[in-house]
DNA sequence: AGAGATTTGTCCGTATGTATT
DNA sequence: GAATACATACGGACAAATCTC
């Protein structure tokens, strides 16, 4: 119903779509896992065409917000971590995309970037959208 | 003179264009800076249509292969890691993809992951492509 | 299993705008 | 200004994958 995309504006209409899906997704209005309107159904409810409807859903699926399955749907990712890493002195982290093949590896989304966590030679890699590094705490102080 | 692409395969055309690509990167036939043949060179040489290409440039673009710019075309980014960010005890750490609006702050480009560092009841965010993040070495000794 | 509906993937044509060369 | 190249956007058509009945 939200008839808030304006093509005569500056930012594009793709983006502004993005947007308003995004914000769905924020509010909670679209929850995980739940399957977003069709690409024809985005297109007609939004007067918009079907390019801007795929470049919109592309764009959220590099955010990592949806995740896209030909023949059903874009769904909405669930983005919960439930995997805490303990970092070690003298360990460096660096983040980035995985390729296809580390994607596959780690069982995780597009749009969903990897820590690379190097400790002495070796290197670790953790996918991110459900893994959080800590800093080792000392034993006798604040939690 | 790569005819690799199979438009029966299971795979998406435009997957396996990006694939080809990714791959030139990886192997150094394509390098940093380097600038991609254009969009429509690219339909032709591999006989695919203008979306696939469009497409399969997005996924690199959102995996932070390449970088383009309109006018010019498509570079193979750099990705090279200079800033080096301290952690503490008690840090953690999460990654995820930026909203726009955050990569607009940090001056980021598309396909580029972010560092999310909560120190006490902060938090700070970090460009991925050039940050890196080390445990400090020393035994005892903080900010 | 088989048919049909739905949905995404891919092709194409066309058009306008913006940026670079 | 002209040529080139990408960005955005509309449209139609069919293929391929999936789901439902």
């Amino acid at each position: 119903m939200p008839r808030r995309i304006d093509p005569t504006a500056d930012r594009a209409v793709y983006r502004q779509l993005a947007d308003l899906i995004r914000d769905a997704i924020n509010t909670g209005q679209l929850r995980p896992g739940e399957l977003l309107p069709s690409e024809g159904r985005l297109a007609q409810v939004h007067e918009v065409g079907r390019d801007a409807v795929r470049d919109a859903l592309a764009l959220l699926r590099s955010e990592g917000q949806i995740v896209t399955e030909r023949g059903v749907g874009s769904r909405v990712r669930d983005q919960t971590h439930t995997e805490n890493v303990q970092l070690q002195r003298g360990d460096t982290v660096t983040t980035r995309m995985p390729t296809p093949e580390e994607r596959r590896q780690l069982g995780i989304a597009e749009g969903v970037p990897v820590f690379v966590v190097r400790r002495g030679a070796g290197e670790m890699l953790h996918a991110g959208d459900r893994t959080r590094l800590e800093v080792h705490d000392q034993p006798a102080d604040e939690a």
